[in-house]
DNA sequence: TTGACTGTCTACCGATCGGTCGGTAGGCTA
DNA sequence: TAGCCTACCGACCGATCGGTAGACAGTCAA
């Protein structure tokens, strides 16, 4: 059912369309650098993506899937929810680094989206949003975590974290002699207290 | 020194270039947009602005003066720091409400400024952010605030409020039958609860 | 009255945009 | 051999991009 051997060229451009359109969003790249990026004429690009909305489209949906399928693997893996939230966080943390391009798309496209959902589009994350609020929800029901609403914590968990990453080119000639690894580390500390404070039940014994 | 009496026009350019870079993006608002916009023709615009960069950087010049102003004007309405920074939070979480084009401009300008520096290009708002990792340090001075990494606080906090508000148009549709001014009133309590836990030294009597 | 200046206009420029078209080379199947 | 399909190409399209040139009207000071 699956392509086994998809010819490649199309995967291609899902990569060098993921890193552009991160660096200079949907309008600010065309698919004349996206073609000459690969290699390939621009009506090859068609050929494979007839429009430029599709293959930006695609990319959206590469990125999603593999980030739901991501946190679905923290859910089966761990049994108890504070160790599936922790787990995320780490997660979180470590892709950021690995792979910098995923923000800075999610960003572009959670401002771009409001008008582009007006021509009846669907959002690619939200079953990402749905897994990391049930993992919230579950972790209630179990008397685990605290009773905050489980959507603005997410929201303002991915935001800190988001947020601080993208900031980072710019700011980071402010911090004052502080070296870019400690900043990742002494961010990552923080967001773990931020579960554990806000979210974590003290177990009072 | 400061015109008296500017024509206007200039300011009716500033004012509907802030809210179409807010929702369409530096690249995808063009000068014909905005100059029908105000019902001008497009050459006067460019009489008024040499370039569409000169007006993009009038718009980020006025909202960040205007944010350092705000900034400021609490630092010097309230001696304490404890005061200045849940007074900070009430001034974010007005500001999205009755502003809302900001937060979508300072998002979009993070994630294109790493590129448009290389030009050489000054960030606009290192004062407002100088000014509120300045109120942080000065509160640990006085031994009010826990010994965080004033950077790494700020950002997980103007994070942690920005990417919420410019998630809501998107994500608010999966929010359980909770209304929409509800989430705001929960997220401010949220941000506050954050301050206190994360920030704020407990007195300990 | 004249001349400089300001703000606005129409007309136009070359470059680039997303996308279409006709066609070709090569592999697979009948 | 014939027919078909996939991948790719260069040439071209109308539309739009940011920006320029020059004309014209109003204002104000000399």
């Amino acid at each position: 059912m699956t392509p086994q051997k998809p010819p490649a060229t199309a995967e291609k451009l899902i990569d060098i369309a993921e890193s552009l359109f991160a660096e200079k969003g949907f309008y600010g790249t065309s698919i004349r650098d996206l073609a000459e990026g690969i290699g390939i004429a621009k009506s090859s690009l068609l050929h494979h993506f007839p429009t430029k909305e599709k293959l930006y489209g695609a990319v959206l949906k590469k990125l999603a899937d593999e980030m739901t399928h991501e946190v679905q693997g923290i859910r089966e893996a761990f049994s108890d929810e504070k160790e599936q939230i922790f787990a995320f966080v780490q997660l979180l943390c470590n892709n950021s680094e690995k792979k910098p391009n995923r923000e800075n798309i999610i960003l572009r496209e959670l401002l771009d989206n409001p008008k582009r959902a007006e021509k009846a589009k669907k959002w690619f994350f939200v079953d990402y949003f749905r897994e990391l609020t049930g993992m919230i929800k579950s972790g209630q029901n179990q008397g685990m975590f605290k009773p905050v609403n489980p959507e603005i914590f997410i929201l303002q968990l991915l935001g800190a974290h988001r947020y601080l990453i993208i900031s980072l080119p710019t700011v980071k000639q402010f911090f004052d002699a502080t070296i870019y690894q400690q900043i990742l580390t002494d961010h990552r500390a923080e967001l773990e207290s931020f579960v554990k404070e806000r979210l974590i039940n003290e177990e009072g014994v």
